[in-house]
DNA sequence: ATAACATGGATAGGCGATGTCCACAAATTA
DNA sequence: TAATTTGTGGACATCGCCTATCCATGTTAT
């Protein structure tokens, strides 16, 4: 049970486009290439990007994607959940209401929802907010610390081109 | 992206087993039809259960499995690592090693790990963390207090005759 | 010996993840 | 206007995992 390889081309996509510059946008293929992944499987994750409105969008001739809000304001979990969905971890299909017990109604009288269900779902919940405490922009300026100047000169070479 | 039905199927078996009787075990067989769910299915998860030391079994006419340790002992954590397995949430497969920045190896000088994957692997962390506070007793001493007395006195009933 | 139980392997259907292909719409450029 | 480039969406194929079943085997009580 892991998260899809979507969420891993989604990040390391966006990534690279925190230092767009204003006005430009770039396109499936070029960035395609850059990671060496299929260009029309990338195409579906971006799609699921611009509906979480991650990203916008722009058709024809030089046309192409950029982020649809301020780096900041862009969290790794608005990114995971726009691949991944909203669902939640655990959501039991409650076979509690098909046991032996149940058959009397008037002996039913579960704690409604299921306890268990809402201890994990709680659980999960700090994860989440942990995930909406960090940002796309502070990943670019954590990895840019780590980042030679050469590394740095070639990343603005190859979006100033795209 | 979920947690397997068989998660669920292990939380209900095991609450009922927390008030065997010592040196009593349960079948297959009986737990399946408690639930209403797949026989031979269930034997599967409680393979699983048994490998992670979270129950033990007992081969032969009258056999079965009981709880391997107190109930207080096992945590919410223990009984989905058993079943969903032990990998993390999130594990990359590393594609920013295969990007154009790096094949020029000077260049290539990005953290290890990736900070992508250490962020959501601290937030899965967090998560885990809370789910090992929970305890198998706990959740029988919760659940129970909205039982009422007609119910307590039923699956009390049925634990005497499996 | 026989029946009841767990154990493990083989197998099969369903379903989602991954990936490809194609037709279409939109925008630029010639 | 025509051609090219780009995103959009649907259909399709493949693969692996989840769910589930069946069977052979080993173990124990009666």
């Amino acid at each position: 049970m892991q998260y899809s390889i979507g969420v891993e081309y989604a990040f390391h996509s966006l990534f690279y486009m925190v230092d767009l510059p204003e006005h430009k946008t770039i396109g499936i293929k070029d960035m395609s290439k850059l990671h060496g992944i299929s260009e029309t499987y990338l195409s579906k994750i971006f799609s699921k990007l611009r509906k979480a409105g991650i990203v916008s969008s722009i058709p024809g001739v030089n046309g192409g994607y950029q982020l649809a809000k301020g780096a900041e304001n862009i969290s790794f979990w608005d990114i995971i959940e726009a691949i991944e969905g909203t669902s939640p971890l655990f959501s039991c299909i409650e076979i509690r209401k098909k046991n032996i017990f149940v058959n009397d109604p008037s002996i039913f009288t579960d704690k409604c929802p299921c306890l268990i269900k809402t201890v994990i779902q709680e659980a999960e919940e700090l994860m989440r907010n942990k995930l909406k405490t960090k940002s796309l922009r502070w990943l670019r300026e954590q990895v840019y610390r780590d980042f030679s100047l050469e590394k740095r000169n070639a990343i603005a070479d190859w979006l100033r081109k795209v």
